[in-house]
DNA sequence: GTAGATGCAAAGTATTTGCGACAAG
DNA sequence: CTTGTCGCAAATACTTTGCATCTAC
């Protein structure tokens, strides 16, 4: 069963408003990755009074939380995603924007190795195709 | 030996002005990854008079004409490298900023194999490495 | 000579912040 | 109660652009 981001704000001890309520909610909701001019719009329809600057401190305060991670695809404008267990990197159509969620564990085993070649410890990392599809 | 800028632009019949002259210049003699503000502090010291937005310009210019290449490193401002033969990807550490380039055919190949399997074809792709020095 | 480049300042985006009013625990 | 949050508008950071002038070819 899913777990919400409102569970996971209690869990976490962030305190819950009104307003991190319907951020919440509309951020479980979302199969897809929203910038903030997009999840503002959609919280709007919820509560039209909510502000911007809101939505913009909600979450920075999510993601320095670990409730959602941050994506900047190339040129566009930053796009939030709910962070859960599965680690997944993007390839992203550059046509039309759709986003694919992909997972390769060896290619995951590699850049730890590249890391390592150069004495470093792997802490992050950045993962992102674009593409466009073939005619089959 | 090492192809200018400058030759590159007459080679692609990029029009040669003293300013892009002197950020080709910069540019090629430049070993590390500058933002637009250290490119423009590095070229104030030859011409004082060439204004910021001349910079900008000439960048997404050089850019759009596949002399330089512009990354955009998580939490920072866009940076410029020049583009030559050798495709590399960037390690970078999260504690100094330091920079290191590295290939790794495999993972490059990998993710062709990735994005083939949705049915896509690789037109580009953002690889970066964040990680911290180990203590040896 | 002319299309395109430049410098300047103003405008545009995306995001952050100071502050007084307000609400969660 | 009291600490932290909200809404608002102003501020910030980065980048682009309109316009009159200038310059490379």
């Amino acid at each position: 069963m899913k777990v919400l981001i409102e569970q996971k704000c209690i869990d976490k001890g962030v305190k819950l408003t009104d307003q991190r309520k319907i951020i919440a909610k509309v951020m479980s909701e979302s199969e897809d990755h929203p910038d903030v001019d997009e999840l503002y719009k959609r919280v709007s329809k919820i509560d039209a009074k909510i502000s911007i600057a809101t939505v913009y401190r909600t979450v920075k305060l999510f993601e320095e939380s670990g409730i959602l991670t941050k994506h900047e695809f190339k040129g566009g404008k930053a796009r939030y995603e709910e962070l859960n267990e599965s680690h997944h990197d993007h390839l992203i159509d550059i046509k039309t924007g759709e986003i694919i969620e992909f997972v390769d564990d060896e290619i995951e085993k590699l850049q730890k190795k590249v890391a390592e070649k150069y004495g470093y410890e792997l802490v992050d990392h950045r993962l992102e195709l674009y593409g466009v599809k073939k005619k089959s």
